[in-house]
DNA sequence: AATGAATGAGGATTCATTCAT
DNA sequence: AATGAATGAATCCTCATTCAT
């Protein structure tokens, strides 16, 4: 029954191989055969489909990042204390990492590759601008429910961004330092004990 | 006066010039040509001090990392409350950083080529590993004196490292996001504020 | 018309121009520029066909030599005295040899790279095995019919190979010293009127 | 006491470690690194002894070849029979190969270079004429004496030649195949036995 | 006499991209 | 839609040669 596959199916199967073939080379070190041979089509098919490498890898930012920020936005219409809500954010988020563990190194190429290639950076910091947003105003219920006391929204969000983005890296860098799960837990504790200790 | 500059001053000066070049341009991208351009040399002037690109990338691996943890080192001996002394090697942390803003992307790129290099993957381990033994001894400290309560050294340090490198991955990526000093000074307030809390 | 050329096709064109250049400038001094140009390929489509210089180099010698014993097996089937076969065997050997004058440099360069080349070593051994092989059974003829008297058929078949290959060689490096029709069908009496001479 | 070698020495032990270099790599594929390290001084040093890498190939073959006609040449003042004297050269040149076999590899490189430099080509042309003129005296005597009855003593004299040299390229390519004293021996013996049959 | 550092012209090979079929 | 063959520019690295010391 095997189905001629769409166009978009097609399409699909190129981003995920090459997913891959960027994980374990790099996007420079990668050459468009790798792609192509991982997609199971020729190089001429490949781009038939993207005009380019760099559109290929455009493909892939947009699937990676574009989608990732919609468990966030439910927890912000969620209703009731925020703590639990962060914690579930963390929850979720740690599983993801673990499930999408093969795309931790394109994400690291993606961090590198933003540094000099203007679009590429310019998604990111797209991205990075919604997160932020969206945990603000996630904060900013904290706050004025009187759950948290010190610091403000926007700079909490800042650090809990960061706290998450940076156990990724170290996860990705040297993995047995980190057990992801128990760290991240602990880390949000801290956050929250410190956001929720009286104002001295 | 020129002097004829030792073979030691000449590796250093490719080495800073294979910084700049890769951070322009990612290891990659970069060639020896660029490099041996930046340095004031010939492409085979360049191959008389360092054996291959790969060879270089280590010279600047080392000489990046391996003299980081001085500080933090100093820390420890120091004596005591541990809160202010955290409190310095953020604030020195954040100086180092803005003053070597054109590393980070070198950064970046060494986190990306950890992913596929088993050499430079190792060395990352290896400097983490340290980093955060050290960083375990100083909160260590600060919980056997009854500053902390919450959470262990040895998680807390993890913490801490992830927070601080998490901050310098978004400065590299979207610095308009993160006023850094600010950030990173909230950011280390809440933890020592959630590690003193009493515990609940 | 000019018909879209074979697979098949490009890669003896491809050997045949290598033939040319490695006879012009050697196989080490030989540029791959040089054999693609000479071919009318770019560099890229050379690398199409085969993967490397080396490869390039066995398909030219499997082509040379591989091919090159037919003559000799037939001469062996053949019935009736052996003296006018060896004779036949000479004659078309010369006729070869003047047919392929651009190929003696070429062979000159094999016996060079097969002191350090130990795949090319291989190959000529097994060449000169063979040869030695069939030759030897073509001289057995001879004794068995009592057409040679002194000698082996073995140490026989040597030398005669000997003889074909110095007077090629001498060929290759003094031709105005080697008239090769004459003096090879004089060694060859010469040879003939050893063998056939009574014992002492 | 190791005392201070003079230029000349300075010279022969270059000249010397040139012949095992080329042997081992062929003359194209040997740096000029490899022979000063195999000389035990720099490549300065090399420079300051030899003006180019063809400079030395030079000396190497004035040094391998123009001794060699040493033996001929008092071979021809000799009385008496021919045949001994041939036997004799031949032993002799059969020890020389054996002596020195690390050599054959360079003398195949001469060879093919031959082919492709052009003052080397003219060294060997004049080498192999002045080989050729000897020996065709010797067999002259031959042929006076009524020693030999067939051929003339120009061509037998090519033709010992291509034995001997072909009895060498076979040695040096495939040894196994090649117990070089007998079947040099036996050879020469068919030589003979061809040359002194009567006339028919 | 000799050295170590430097030069710069290639050379083999790779690779994104194109295109006739 | 897809292929296979081809392009040609770019890349890392090598090496004969030079030269200040």
């Amino acid at each position: 029954m095997t189905e001629k596959p769409t166009v978009a199916a097609r399409r699909q199967t190129i981003v995920e191989a090459a997913i891959g073939v960027f994980a374990q080379h790099g996007f420079d070190a990668a050459t468009t055969d790798d792609i192509a041979r991982a997609a199971g089509l020729s190089k001429g098919g490949l781009y038939w489909h993207f005009k380019s490498k760099d559109d290929i890898l455009a493909a892939i930012l947009i699937q990676l990042f574009d989608q990732e920020l919609g468990v966030l936005q439910q927890l912000i219409v969620d209703e009731g204390a925020v703590a639990p809500r962060l914690r579930q954010m963390v929850t979720h988020g740690v599983a993801a990492v673990q499930q999408l563990e093969a795309l931790l190194p394109v994400m690291l190429e993606f961090y590198a590759l933003a540094a000099r290639k203007s679009d590429v950076r310019q998604f990111l910091q797209r991205y990075y601008q919604r997160y932020h947003q969206l945990l603000t105003q996630l904060f900013e219920q904290g706050y004025a429910r009187g759950e948290f006391h010190r610091g403000t929204a926007e700079a909490t969000a800042i650090t809990l961004i960061a706290q998450l983005e940076g156990m990724g890296l170290l996860w990705a860098v040297a993995p047995e330092l980190v057990p992801l799960v128990d760290r991240s837990e602990a880390a949000i504790e801290l956050l929250l004990s410190g956001l929720m200790a009286e104002r001295s």
